[in-house]
RNA sequence: GGGGGCUUAGCUCAGCUGGUUCAGAGCAUCUGCCUUACAAGCAGAGGGUCACUGGUUCGAACCCAGUAGCCCCCA
């Protein structure tokens, strides 16, 4: 006996178990159609969270339909290695056990990461088989293999021997504590509170000062201009003059500039090119120089002259202090500003100027941008085609070096003359550096120059890659396509079709992959671009780890079933829209697989009948076939079912894929189990006549089928019951459903008669146990009799009449162009004012069809069909009108 | 400051190329049912001036302009 509820937790592990035994997700090239999904790599420090389920639950949800589909599907899992998120955890793990990261130096570093990584760096992807991911698990690939870490360095090399890459000074976002430069990206601005200080600069010559508002006095040593805007005629007499720099009594010019915005503070500008990306600009424009007042790690340098070495926010105490005691201080003032804080360490990001990498974009990333205004790269929803347009069109270059150990190590060396080469290996360094020792013993016939040869103190770059310099290579590299660009894997599965990935990492990753697609492929990397939303808590706050708000999914899916989660998940998230996260949609999941294995349990239990049903117990055959009870409910249901899934498989192809989620959902609820099961269901206790048995089980295949690539576990369970399978055998493989080839049979009439059956004795508060009497007038009986013995169990109809002849009392009501009556003791009153209603409504609506089809312009514009739907509809109109005035004509 | 998007039932959202039997779905709410597949269920019901104001059109939730509110991206 089965339990009358689906207990997921029995039966998701066994079939897990199951398809990697027979290695059922396993691809390799063949003659097949590919389908090729790679994934977006979580980060070796992830675990999973609700992003991840809805995104994979995508994913798989795609990959099992096309495997269905008969197409080679292909899955590859894998990891990012995820450079600064992960060098943090290490970092702060070894300070845990008191080691130092500088202490040990790089390599011993590596080591820690490496085992940390093999520790901790799969736990997501075990974590996604819970999920049912139908990964090929055999191709689970990471960004620093071996072969995926050549790849990464050969294309650096490559780009910058073709003059895309250089090497340059540029203010960045620097993060004092990880020691690092983060991208804009990673920068998160936030309202803080601040002191700004009104200081006073004293002019060379004596006889006065200007003030400059400030709410960092901690740079003011870095100052080297006063600037003004020129049409700023409170300071034209300043114009030329120079003023002192408090604490170190440097003199500086007053300069014009018309970035200056004359509102803000005083309107002088303190000019500290080193600390601030428009001071830094206006410092090139007027040829200024850059003293930079700021180590590495936040503290006060050398180079400032005042405060060394203290740390950058007790050095602006001390600062303002002083400026107190010489009396340069006019006033100070609360003041609330952003203030960029780093989406790692939450340190307080400091701009600064330093030499970094980077990869010129305005040209290389023309075939990306193409691409997707072309619509060879489709995105979806469309709507982020703007966005990317945008982004495209003003593209910065991209700062590809990160000051950090844990990732893809910048492949130039530098000699000790601080020259520079690019290459792949040392070797190659060595002899790259030779040539250029020779070419310039050629041109200049220096001898000194011999020594530089092979002399050979060479060291390497000690920066790394950014995390994206790697990823963005991953549909290609998972292939193998860089090293070996003609291999069969790669011709086979690339392009890939569908990525499925968040919108925030459109720019970082989706355009760079784009990019490096055309670059190194000369083809796009997928097809589709499916942008999922961002999971939000109720109160719309993203879901996240440090927030606390985000549910542990593991849970999730042990209380509502790897199926139930999914299916909840995705009913409810359109492409692109973001999901509000509430348990309750999984709960709609979780009920959904009980109704389907409540479905089972009530098919399995049927007993069939030996012998061919007799025509008597017969009655609602379809009159030609007598031994097949219930053909036009099976052929009912078969319509149903190839209408839906004409538009499963629409919007499928559109990526509605919560509409096709929908769809299914209500055939198998509503039309399966609301209305064919209740019309087949033989009384408690009776048998049912093999054939209806049959057929019931072989749309409930059907179902499951089309069910399976959004609720794997569930599916294969009652899959492996309804009937006899071969060792091995699985759903997974089984054929995505197609369409019925039976008469279209439509029985609208007859469910909305039940219906209104029913609701009239809700209505009334008529138990459902008493039987009705029912008199229909229609010029079509037989469309009724056909169904007979289905009104009379579902309506609980005691006796049907097809005469004119009925009681005077009666509750009438419409079933399309037919009279409905069902005797009962009525109020006369009330029931000519409802009746009187009714017939209101519909003059108000013949009205406005008449107001449509008495204008001339209309019947000239509008098309035939529309045309010719409009006189149909007056037509009903009138005749459902003449129907109930005769019914008011009627009433006693 | 520049760019993009959103505003439809209490909530989350559909509504593809304008045609009122299109104002929809799910959830939630309400009413009645423990009718032996399922109370994680069954049968019903109520609920919206499609943000606002104009315009285009024979016809607008849908197209255009403006207004208000919210969100995102870039500076």
């Amino acid at each position: 006996m089965l339990s009358t509820k689906y207990n997921p937790a029995e039966v998701e592990d066994k079939w897990y178990k199951y398809w990697l035994d027979n290695k059922v997700f396993r691809s390799t090239p063949d003659e097949r159609e590919p389908y090729t999904i790679v994934i977006p790599p979580p980060n070796v420090t992830g675990v999973l969270h609700m992003g991840h389920m809805l995104n994979n639950t995508i994913q798989d949800m795609l990959i099992r339909r096309a495997r269905m589909l008969g197409k080679n599907a292909c899955w590859v899992p894998g990891t990012d290695h995820a450079s600064i998120a992960t060098e943090a955890k290490v970092v702060k793990m070894l300070e845990e056990k008191g080691i130092k990261k500088a202490e040990i130096g790089r390599e011993e570093f590596l080591k820690h990461a490496f085992v940390w990584k093999d520790k901790y760096g799969g736990i997501i992807l075990e974590q996604l088989k819970k999920l049912g991911c139908s990964c090929d698990w055999d191709r689970t690939a990471f960004t620093m293999d071996e072969g995926y870490y050549r790849d990464v360095v050969k294309v650096f090399v490559d780009l910058y021997e073709k003059g895309y890459i250089y090497r340059g000074v540029r203010m960045v976002n620097w993060d004092p504590v990880a020691k690092t430069t983060v991208s804009d990206e990673e920068v998160l601005p936030r309202p803080t509170q601040n002191r700004m200080c009104y200081v006073k600069y004293m002019y060379e010559d004596g006889g006065g000062y200007l003030t400059v508002a400030t709410v960092r006095p901690e740079t003011i040593m870095g100052d080297v201009a006063i600037a003004v805007h020129p049409a700023d005629e409170r300071y034209t007499h300043l114009h030329g003059k120079k003023v002192m720099v408090p604490f170190v009594n440097r003199a500086v010019p007053v300069i014009c500039d018309e970035a200056i915005d004359i509102e803000f503070g005083t309107g002088c500008l303190k000019v500290t090119p080193a600390h601030d990306i428009v001071d830094y600009e206006i410092g090139q424009r007027h040829g200024l120089p850059v003293i930079d007042c700021l180590n590495e790690d936040g503290t006060i340098s050398e180079a400032a002259g005042a405060f060394v070495g203290l740390d950058r926010f007790v050095a602006r105490k001390k600062a303002i202090k002083t400026l107190e005691e010489q009396g340069l201080l006019e006033r100070i003032e609360d003041y609330t500003n952003n203030v960029g804080y780093s989406e790692r360490t939450d340190a307080a990001i400091e701009p600064r100027l330093s030499m970094q990498w980077f990869l010129k974009m305005k040209e290389f990333s023309k075939p990306a941008y193409d691409a997707v205004m072309n619509g060879e790269v489709n995105l979806i929803p469309g709507k982020y085609l703007n966005t990317y347009k945008h982004w495209m069109e003003n593209v910065r270059d991209w700062c590809l070096s990160r000051q950090l150990w844990w990732g893809h190590r910048i492949p130039a060396w530098y000699n000790e003359q601080g020259e520079f080469v690019v290459a792949v290996t040392e070797e190659e360094a060595r002899e790259k550096f030779r040539v250029m020792n020779d070419e310039l013993k050629v041109s200049t016939d220096d001898s000194r120059l011999t020594t530089h040869n092979s002399a050979l103190n060479i060291t390497q770059d000690p920066d790394c890659m950014d995390t994206w310099a790697s990823s963005w290579l991953w549909p290609i590299a998972v292939f193998d396509g860089i090293e070996n660009p003609d291999n069969a894997e790669i011709n086979y599965y690339y392009p890939t079709n569908d990525l499925v990935t968040a919108p925030e990492i459109l720019f970082f990753w989706v355009a760079r992959m784009i990019m490096a697609g055309y670059e190194y492929r000369g083809q796009k990397p997928f097809q589709n671009v499916y942008l999922t939303g961002i999971v939000r808590d109720k109160q719309r706050r993203k879901m996240s780890k440090s927030l606390g708000n985000s549910p542990d999914p593991l849970e999730l899916i042990a209380y509502y079933g790897a199926d139930g989660v999914r299916m909840g998940m995705l009913l409810c998230s359109p492409a692109g829209n973001d999901i509000l996260f509430d348990e309750s949609q999984l709960e709609q999941g979780r009920n959904f697989s009980n109704k389907l294995w409540n479905a089972y349990r009530l098919i399995q239990g049927w007993e069939t009948l030996p012998l061919p049903m007799t025509i008597e117990t017969n009655s609602i055959g379809d009159g030609q076939n007598p031994t097949k009870k219930f053909a036009l409910p099976v052929s009912w249901f078969q319509t149903r079912f190839n209408t839906t899934l004409a538009e499963v498989n629409l919007a499928m192809s559109e990526y509605r894929l919560s509409e096709a989620l929908m769809a299914m959902y209500k055939l198998v609820w509503d039309d399966f189990c609301s209305w064919y099961l209740e019309m087949v269901k033989p009384a408690y206790g009776q048998p049912i006549d093999a054939e209806t048995k049959a057929d019931t089980i072989q749309l409930f295949d059907a179902l499951l089928r089309m069910l399976h690539p959004i609720m794997p576990f569930i599916t294969e369970e009652l899959w492996q019951q309804v009937a006899e399978r071969k060792p091995g055998e699985t759903i997974c493989n089984a054929p995505w459903p197609t369409a019925f080839g039976t008469e279209s049979i439509e029985a609208d009439n007859i469910l909305t008669l039940i219906s209104e059956i029913r609701a009239f004795r809700n209505g009334k508060g008529i138990s459902p146990k008493d039987g009705l009497e029912l008199y229909i007038k229609t010029a079509e009986p037989k469309s009724y009799t056909n169904w007979q013995s289905i009104i009379e169990k579902l309506g609980n109809v005691s006796s049907l009449h097809f005469t004119i002849d009925k009681p005077a009392q009666v509750y009438s009501f419409m079933v399309g162009m037919d009279e409905c009556a069902i005797p009962v003791a009525i109020d006369a009153a009330a029931e000519r004012k409802r009746i009187e209603q009714e017939i209101a409504y519909l003059q108000g609506f013949l009205k406005s069809v008449d107001a449509k089809l008495g204008n001339e312009k209309f019947v000239a514009n509008a098309k035939p069909d529309v045309l010719e739907k409009e006189c149909q509809k007056k037509a009903d109109a009138l005749q459902k009108i003449a129907s109930l005035e005769e019914q008011m004509g009627a009433l006693v």
